[in-house]
DNA sequence: AAAACCACCAACCGCGTACTT
DNA sequence: GAAGTACGCGGTTGGTGGTTT
């Protein structure tokens, strides 16, 4: 409700950090932990409000920050995710263990944005600016970050050849279609299968669609959902995995469909 | 050599929302 | 339930270094 009071200027440092600042840093969330900024930068004695000293640990002094030098395949990785989920760009840094929501968005405005604005013959990947309706939160969405230890973010990249094309109209027309794969794929987002219009926007569109739930039994489970992916495997552990949790979480969503009909016509727009 | 321009990216800002009292 | 606080997110800004003229 109320505004954030730590910003106040009076007396903070503001610009870069200096050395003695970052150690400053390091050392209390090294001691005490992230979280409490607020609390962290009064006992440290920095000059900086607690949503500074936030950002600096997240963006920079995080031990597990990998800095500079995105491969190709986490660029691809950006593209694809940024076709599906936007400007959410920590949800995509979510998924791309390491690296940053600031780090992404930048990458994105200063390179990919321009790279792919001159492809223009191919709208799959197209990147046109969101409009201002589309910069709105979506209502009744929300997906937290994910995150996939190193491991698992490289089984993601290694097999990327292993995917399976199919058509969602096949998957969707047939309830006894074959199993397409193991039940690992499923990590990026649901989609509600009783949408005609998404599907056959979504059919039209070349993604790699999953639905256990309709091949394992011939039957829809888990509230009709579908899965979509941009062509990302699979992972198989026990336990939920991350973006089984993210995939309950937004299947969980009562306006989810809102979501989907913004994605659709995303997909439908890039396609023109 | 220097001014102008450009690109990059760290940091800031405002807002929304979850959490606490 | 209301008010206050803390945190997270995305958009934007501005400093800095590199390149071009």
């Amino acid at each position: 409700m109320g505004r954030n009071q730590c910003c106040a200027k009076d007396g903070l440092n503001r610009g870069a950090w200096s050395f003695q600042e970052d150690q400053l840093l390091i050392n209390y969330v090294k001691i005490h932990g992230e979280g409490k900024w607020r609390t962290l930068a009064q006992r440290t004695g920095l000059k900086r409000c607690g949503k500074s000293c936030r950002l600096r640990w997240l963006n920079y002094l995080r031990p597990d920050i990998k800095r500079g030098n995105i491969s190709a395949d986490e660029e691809d990785l950006i593209i694809r995710l940024h076709n599906l989920l936007g400007n959410r760009w920590a949800l995509i840094a979510g998924r791309l263990p390491g690296r940053t929501d600031n780090e992404i968005k930048n990458y994105w405005n200063t390179n990919l944005a321009k790279k792919l604005n001159d492809q223009t013959s191919k709208p799959a990947i197209g990147l046109r600016p969101l409009k201002s309706e589309e910069k709105k939160p979506i209502e009744g969405l929300k997906v937290d970050k994910t995150f996939f230890p190193p491991e698992k973010h490289q089984s993601i990249l290694n097999t990327n050849e292993q995917l399976i094309n199919c058509d969602i109209g096949k998957i969707l027309s047939s309830s006894t279609s074959t199993p397409l794969q193991d039940d690992s794929l499923d990590f990026l987002m649901d989609f509600d299968i009783s949408d005609d219009l998404i599907l056959d926007d979504l059919s039209s569109y070349s993604y790699h669609i999953y639905s256990n739930e309709i091949c394992e039994n011939g039957d829809v489970v888990g509230g009709n959902n579908i899965h979509m992916y941009s062509s990302y495997p699979s992972f198989s552990e026990d336990g939920p995995s991350p973006e089984s949790e993210m995939k309950r979480e937004l299947s969980d969503q009562p306006t989810f469909n809102l979501e989907l009909k913004k994605v659709a016509s995303f997909l439908d727009l890039e396609d023109e």
